[in-house]
Parts: structure tokens; C-alpha cells; sequence
DNA sequence: CCGAATCCACAACGATACTG
DNA sequence: CAGTATCGTTGTGGATTCGG
């Protein structure tokens, strides 16, 4: 991930400009609510309401802003029908797809070692 | 992950404190601060002062609060020496090295989708 | 060298209101 | 129903300074 800042390598400016994306890259995906929703989706299309209900304690604009971040980078795929009223649905694209696992072992992780951190927590507090 | 957040049973106020708990853990991890760190220590011991220099870009203040965060948290363990200037170590703990593949499958994500990633966000953005 | 505390700019977030 | 815009509050994070 990390590649070293500088070199003195003609490409200097190009390794260090591709850097700053993977980072940019890696936040966007190294953040609660998208994995969230990517963990939410799975392979399921879920409408926009949908999503909100499923994602307790998502705000209407954390979850449009997401979604939105999401479909930029092309992590889901956005498709509209222009019913009335509007029908919305959201669907994992294959890179999407791909993190799935890291989003369950996330979750998965936090269940197996929730008492033993709630444990590691009151030690700490004391 | 998700689990119901009201369904009458009387162990009601004991479920939602639990999923608020996993809620607030998962947030700990799901960050990109924490995930570098753990993907960077690995399976080594580090000081502060290489920590700082392996991940460009953290400045002293997240670096410092997250390690606090990881040690509460019981993800990572801190040894002090005390000698003049004092040295102060960090290592992963059985948790922590838990969340290795994790960060290193977000890791290899990021760079393996990179090229697929900036041509989607070329094409949302015209 | 490491860490805590202070200050402060600015980004994140929730609530609300309005559009198609 | 879904999305955007605005506003006000809270929080985040960098720079700096002081202390062990």
C-alpha cells in the first residue's frame, strides 16, 4: 500500500501523484457506512429505502452521499425507473463484489472479539 | 452485524446497548487510520517515531489517538522503557494480528482495482 | 522521544425544507 | 420516493507548546 515518498526517480511525481489516489481510494473504502452497505447489499438490488431501513442509524444524506461516492468510484450501480413515484435500486458492481468478504470478515471479526475487547476496555478505563 | 433494533422481547435494552457497542467497535476498525497502522505494524514491533515515518501523511496527534484507541481497545500492546530519551513500542496483539488479512485484502483491493477506479470516476464525472 | 493540552479552521453530520 | 440545498451544530484534525 504504502510506497515510498520519494526516490529521486524520474517518475517521481507520477508515483507519488498515483499514491495519493490509492490513499483517496482506500478512505472512501475504509469507512463504516460503505462497508455497511456493501455488507448490507451483498447480492441483493435494494431500493433506496430499502437501504435506509436495513442501516440503522444511517441519516437520508449519509446514505445518498455514500451511495453517491460509491457509484462514482464504481462500486455500485445505480438504476432508475422512471415510475412515479420514483423507483431507485442499488446493486454491487463486480468490484463492489470483491470486497464483500473484507466487509463480513469486518463484521465477523467484531463479534468474535467484542467481550474480549469490552474486556480489554474496562482494564484500560481503570 | 445489523440486528433488530426494537422487537418487545424483554431483553430489549440489552440488545440495542450490545449492537450499539459492536456499532461503535466496528467504527473503531472500519477506519483507514487504524487499518494502516495494523497493515504496517504486522508482525513486527515498532516505535512511535517509526510508525510515524512508515505511514507518510499521519501527523503526531491521529497517531498518538489512534494507538490510544487500539490499546483500549486491546488491539495493539504498548511498551514502555524507561531509559533517557524514553522508548516506546508498539505490537500487534492476537486481535490485532486477527485484522491482518483484513487490512492487507483492503490493501491489495485498492491497488488491484486502482486503473478500473479512475476510469469510472472519469466517467461519472463528465 | 513521547504524549498531553490548547487553540482554531474547517469538514462532517443531522434536521429541515423544497423539487421532480 | 428519491435527491439536492441550506443552515446550524458538533466534531475532526493540524499546528504549536509544554512537560516527563
Amino acid at each position: 500500500m504504502v510506497t515510498e515518498q520519494f526516490r529521486g526517480s524520474p517518475k517521481e511525481a507520477d508515483l507519488t501523484r498515483a499514491d495519493s489516489l490509492a490513499r483517496e481510494i482506500f478512505s472512501d473504502v475504509a469507512n463504516k457506512w460503505a462497508l455497511l452497505i456493501i455488507n448490507v447489499l451483498d447480492e441483493r438490488t435494494l431500493r433506496f429505502s430499502e437501504l435506509r431501513h436495513e442501516i440503522q442509524g444511517i441519516s437520508h444524506k449519509m446514505l445518498t452521499q455514500n451511495l453517491r461516492m460509491m457509484e462514482r468510484n464504481g462500486l455500485v450501480e445505480r438504476s432508475v425507473h422512471p415510475t412515479v413515484p420514483p423507483r431507485v435500486e442499488y446493486t454491487l458492481t463486480e468490484p463492489g463484489r470483491a470486497l464483500r468478504g473484507i466487509a463480513d470478515g469486518m463484521c465477523g471479526w467484531t463479534h468474535q472479539y467484542l467481550g474480549h475487547i469490552e474486556a480489554s476496555r474496562r482494564r484500560f478505563d481503570a
